[in-house]
DNA sequence: GCCAACGTTGGC
DNA sequence: GCCAACGTTGGC
């Protein structure tokens, strides 16, 4: 099992916003992904992998901990290529639950243990790979 | 609003 | 296939 980070902006799509959805039992498609990186690491998604939920731009944080509830499947808002191929893929995933404290992206940068985070390191990068023992002293950072 | 980092595009 | 120009993302 491996773990993930993907970024979206709370004035577009928020923590709470994916909580809603997953209450009215709604999958959330993470559409919209645009770049090569972050596409390949959504095919790499496994079922049962869990993603920590950042806002970017606003708050800079991380709030909540997302689980990859289907497979990586072609993009429904992505145009065909001009050889008639889509080749934009999302997975789909539900809320699991918030961090009882917020991650700053300033915390995670005052972190040493950390200097190496993707989030850090590619910060245009949308979608991330998170270290198993990243993502525990992220955990324990959040409260959990 | 600025700017650094990085991806993409297009000319050669 | 290289590289300059340009666009986008995202932090500050």
């Amino acid at each position: 099992m491996a773990y993930w980070l993907m970024k979206s902006e709370p004035d577009v799509f928020s923590f709470d916003d994916m909580v809603a959805k997953t209450k009215r039992g709604e999958p959330e498609q993470w559409h919209g992904v645009r770049n090569y990186t972050a596409r390949n690491n959504m095919m790499e998604m496994q079922l049962g992998d869990l993603a920590f939920f950042y806002h970017s731009n606003i708050g800079k944080e991380i709030v909540g901990i997302i689980k990859v509830i289907a497979l990586a499947h072609p993009d429904s808002t992505a145009e065909p290529n001009d050889k008639g191929k889509i080749v934009w893929q999302c997975v789909d995933v539900e809320a699991v639950k918030p961090l009882p404290k917020p991650v700053t992206l300033a915390e995670v940068k005052a972190t040493p243990e950390l200097a190496n985070l993707e989030l850090v390191r590619l910060s245009r990068l949308s979608v991330s790979r998170v270290g198993e023992d990243e993502w525990k002293l992220i955990c324990k950072m959040g409260g959990l």
